[in-house]
Formats: C-alpha cells, structure tokens, sequence
DNA sequence: CCCTCTGTTCAAAAAAACTTGAACAAATCC
DNA sequence: GGATTTGTTCAAGTTTTTTTGAACAGAGGG
C-alpha cells in the first residue's frame, strides 16, 4: 500500500531538476499514476525549452518506449501540448502549467469515468434490492442504497465546485 | 495503469451482498487503496450486525491476515468502529457511514502527509534554485517554483472545503 | 524509390503492491 | 497453569502494474 518510493537518478540532470522531477514523481503516484508521468511531466514543467521524445529519453534515462506512452496519457490528460516549433522534423512538448487545465483533465479523464460507472451499478443494485422479501431486510438495504445516491450525488456536485476554486 | 478489476466471488454473499462489495472494491481502487479494504468495508456496510474478523474471513474468502491488516487500516482511517457487543470473547466491527469522517479520515491520512511533505520539498528547491548564477535562468526557476507553491496553497485551502461541502 | 529518422506498439521482463499462511503473542477459560 | 481461542506479524508467494526493447509503420529527404 506504501513504498520507499525514491529511486530516480540521471546523470543528465541538475540538481534542481532532479528534485522538480521527484516532486512530480510523488505527486503523481497520490493520483495514482505512473512513475514514468511524473518524471517526464516534472522535467518538461522546469526546462525552459521545449523538449523532444529523444530529449525526454536521453535526460530522464528511461526507454523510449515509455516516454512515447507517457506522452500520449499526458496529452490525453491535457498536461502537455505540443510546440509549435517548426524547423524540426521531430516533435517538442511543453507542459500545460494552469492549474484549472490540469484538475480539469483529471476529473474528466480519471474521476468521472468511475463517478459514473458507479452509478449505473447503484442502478443494478436497486433492482436487485427490490427483491428481498423479508421486509425489515428489505428496509435495510434500501436505506444504505439511499445513502450509497447521496454519496455519488455529492460527488457529483463537488466536481464542478473543485474545479472552481482552483481555476484561479 | 488500469486493469479488467473484477474477479471477487465467495460462496457466501448473497447476490446483493456481492454487488455491493464489488461496489466498495472500485471505489477504493480509485483512491488508491487495497481492493481487501473494500471487500472489508462493503461487507460490513451492507451488514445489519456487526461482523467479527472470523465471520469477514469466512464471508469473504480471504486471509486472516488481509483481513486483520485491513481491519487496522480502516480504523485508522476512521472508516471502521469496533461495536460493543459485550458477550462475546472476539470483537466486532460495523462501518463508520457518514460521509464527513470518511472523508476526515482520508484526507488526514492519505492527503496531509502527501502535502506537508510537498510543502517541505518546495523549501529545499528553493534553495537549490538560489544557488543558480545565470540570472535569466534563476529568475525562470522562481517563477516556477512559486506556481508550485501556489498549487500546494491552494490544494491546503481546498481541504477544509471539502470538508465543509461534503460534511452534511 | 531506397534510406534514414521519428515515433508507436506490444510481448516479455522487471518492479511494485498485495495477499497468504504459519508462527507467535495475548487473553480467557476451566 | 495448561489448553483453547482470538488476533497480529511478517517473510514468502502471488498478482498486478509498469517498463523495456525490438520490431514495425510512416514520413521525409535526396
């Protein structure tokens, strides 16, 4: 449920970078998210340039193969975009660095999708409590039921009030 | 990142039982947790009396042990009360079910420490950044740093928010 | 066209997280 | 005080998640 944790250590990074890039690497395992997210997020959000795949790769010392995902979720995710940077046949990314944008990718991406598949099975759970026959039984369970809507209500309500308060 | 999820089945659950611990099981996932930890506390949500240790490995089909760990980590988190159920030698739990101090609980023990931690981490990059000489680029470092440190004050403020909205 | 460069994909390997179970401690009973 | 029941601990085993790397697709370039 826990771990050490710490673990990274490039030969490319500075000092700075390196701990940026752990900061990120915490924060983003609480959102229960890949090490990997962190690592490129963190070193895109303290480079002032922006950055390649092959930069992302050589600096962080992780495979291709991860920064490529990575990249991907980040962009689904709407933390990173890419750079119009013109002359260069490969891509650059720099990071979405408002804060509105990146709670507002969260939820869409990783809370809502939960928020509402649990709904539809507090739907299921509704037909299915209807039949009990024992009558006390029956009260029971439909009042946890109840309870069960209120809490995914609330939730639902909070979404929009979070991204409020933090969309400056 | 994510995972097909489903494949709890006991014997022993009522169909409505069952649904709900699956119920449990996601919602933990999402926050991170164990998926014991949910079977645990859906069981005991959806049951009129309070179980025993005995009666969750039985119900459940997990180890005495999850069930011991789980049972320790939900009282911490304020998610499970021990009932006083005198006459008997083992001891009983029932859930804790109003929303208030579930989220209390969490947030004190899963979010605090993650922020007070973040909180510390920022004061020692600041320091590094000090130590940067191009000018151009201390001053790029700051600027960042500070946004960091905008987000960790808001997400500070968020919590008792949070709080108050889904406190009843 | 062929060759090079950039990026994607996905099966297999590695790492991380969780669960099990057996040994142990503690409490209670007779 | 010995036997029994209840609950805890933690090393080893299992499962899940993440990362790797090699094969591949596609876009240019010359």
């Amino acid at each position: 449920m826990d771990s050490p944790t710490s673990k990274t250590q490039s030969e490319n990074l500075s000092s700075i970078q390196q701990q940026v890039v752990d900061f990120f690497v915490d924060g983003v395992r609480v959102l229960g998210l890949p090490r990997s997210l962190g690592e490129i997020y963190g070193l895109l959000f303290i480079s002032q340039e922006p950055l390649s795949l092959d930069d992302l790769v050589q600096k962080l010392g992780i495979s291709k193969g991860s920064v490529s995902q990575g990249l991907r979720t980040l962009k689904t995710l709407g933390a990173v975009r890419e750079a119009e940077n013109i002359n260069d046949r490969r891509t650059y990314y720099e990071p979405a660095i408002d804060l509105k944008r990146l709670v507002g990718g969260f939820i869409r991406e990783q809370i809502r999708p939960h928020l509402d598949s649990g709904k539809s099975k507090l739907q299921l759970l509704q037909d299915t409590a209807a039949l009990t026959t024992d009558p006390i039984e029956r009260a029971f369970l439909n009042e946890r039921i109840e309870r069960l809507e209120s809490w995914m209500k609330r939730g639902g309500q909070l979404l929009p009030i979070l991204q409020k308060i933090l969309g400056q």
